[in-house]
DNA sequence: CACAACTAAATTGCACACAACTAAATGACT
DNA sequence: AGTCATTTAGTTGTGTGCAATTTAGTTGTG
C-alpha cells in the first residue's frame, strides 16, 4: 500500500477564478471529439448499405465531385497524408470503386479516378447528406454558424501548434 | 476507357435550396474532424515533454480527480470501451503511472489507481490547460457557448444513430 | 552533364476507436 | 444447489491518423 491508500477527490490548488480554466481544455476538446465519434456513429449505420467508412465517403465525395485528383490534391482536400491515404485508396481499389495509376507527365504522381462502379454508387449516395443533417437536429443557419467558429478555431489551433513546435 | 474519360465536375442535380443541403452534413462534419484532430495536434506537442498521448492523457486526468476508478467507470468519464482502453492502460501501466489490480469485492471489476509517480506527474501537467485555452484564442465565455452546441449535437447524434441501428 | 535539393507515394511502426467475440464472475430465480 | 442471463475485462481484427523513413522521379544550378 502507498500511503495514501485512495488519495481521493484532488481538487484543483486555484479555486478562484483559475479554477474555472483548469479543466476547460480537456472540456471543450473532450465535447469536439465526442461530437466527432457520435457524427462517426451515425455515418457508420448511414453508410453500412454503401460498404464504406466515413473517410472513404470522404474521399468518393471529392472523386464525385472533381472526377480524378491526384493523391496530393486528394490528401489536401481531406487533410489527410500519404500514409493515412495509400491504404485507404488501397481498400477503395479492392472493392473496384476506384483506380489508380501514375501520371504519364509526373511519373511521381499516382491519379485516382472513380470506376464506373464508384460512380455508380454516388446514386445510393444521394439521401445520405439529408439523413445526416436531420440526425443532428439542427437547422441550416445553426449549421452554418458552428461550422465558422470550428473553422476558426482550427486555423488557431494549427498556427498554435506550428509555432509551440 | 469509360464513356466518361473524365466525368469532371458533377454538379448536384438540385441547384435550387437543396443544393445548400448537400454538402452540409460533409462540411459540418468535416469542420468537426478537422478542428478536434487540430486539437490533437497542440495536445500532441504540449504533452510530449509528459510522455502521453491525449487519450492518457484524459485518463490521467480522472485519477488525478478521483483517485481510483475501475475500468467501467473510466470508459464511462471517457466514452471508451474495454477494446480501447485495455491496451491503452497496460501502456500507462508500463509506464510505471497506474497500477491495476482485481477488485477484492467484485472479481471482475479491475480498479485503476495512479502510482506515485502517476500523481507526481500532476504537477507537470499543470499548466497544460492554460497553453490550451490559450492556442484556441478563444475568450472563455465562447468556448462555454461553443461547447454547449457541441454537446447538444452529441446528444442528438447519438439517439439518431440509436434510433436509425 | 553532374549533382544536390526537392517532391510524391508508399512503407513502417505506433496508438487509438470500435465491432465482435471470449472468459470469468455475479445475481436472480427456480 | 443448479442454471441462466447479465456484467466486466480482455482479445482479435479492421480501419484510420500520423510521425519517420524509404524509394523513385523531377528540377534547379554550376
Amino acid at each position: 500500500m502507498t500511503p495514501t491508500p485512495n488519495p481521493g477527490p484532488v481538487t484543483p490548488e486555484a479555486p478562484g477564478p483559475a479554477g474555472d480554466w483548469l479543466h476547460l481544455d480537456q472540456q471543450i476538446c473532450f465535447s469536439l471529439q465526442s461530437a466527432s465519434r457520435a457524427f462517426n456513429g451515425v455515418y457508420r449505420v448511414v453508410l453500412k448499405d454503401l460498404g464504406l467508412t466515413y473517410p472513404q465517403y470522404l474521399v468518393m465525395l471529392a472523386l464525385w465531385e472533381h472526377g480524378t485528383l491526384p493523391v496530393r490534391k486528394l490528401g489536401e482536400h481531406l487533410r489527410l497524408d500519404s500514409g493515412t491515404l495509400s491504404p485507404l485508396l488501397k481498400r477503395l481499389e479492392a472493392a473496384g470503386l476506384v483506380h489508380r495509376e501514375r501520371s504519364a507527365r509526373d511519373e511521381r504522381s499516382v491519379e485516382v479516378r472513380p470506376t464506373e462502379e464508384g460512380l455508380a454508387l454516388r446514386e445510393r449516395a444521394l439521401d445520405v447528406p439529408r439523413r445526416i443533417v436531420t440526425a443532428t437536429g439542427f437547422g441550416l443557419d445553426e449549421i452554418q454558424g458552428l461550422k465558422a467558429r470550428l473553422d476558426r478555431l482550427t486555423t488557431a489551433l494549427d498556427t498554435a501548434a506550428a509555432n509551440e513546435a
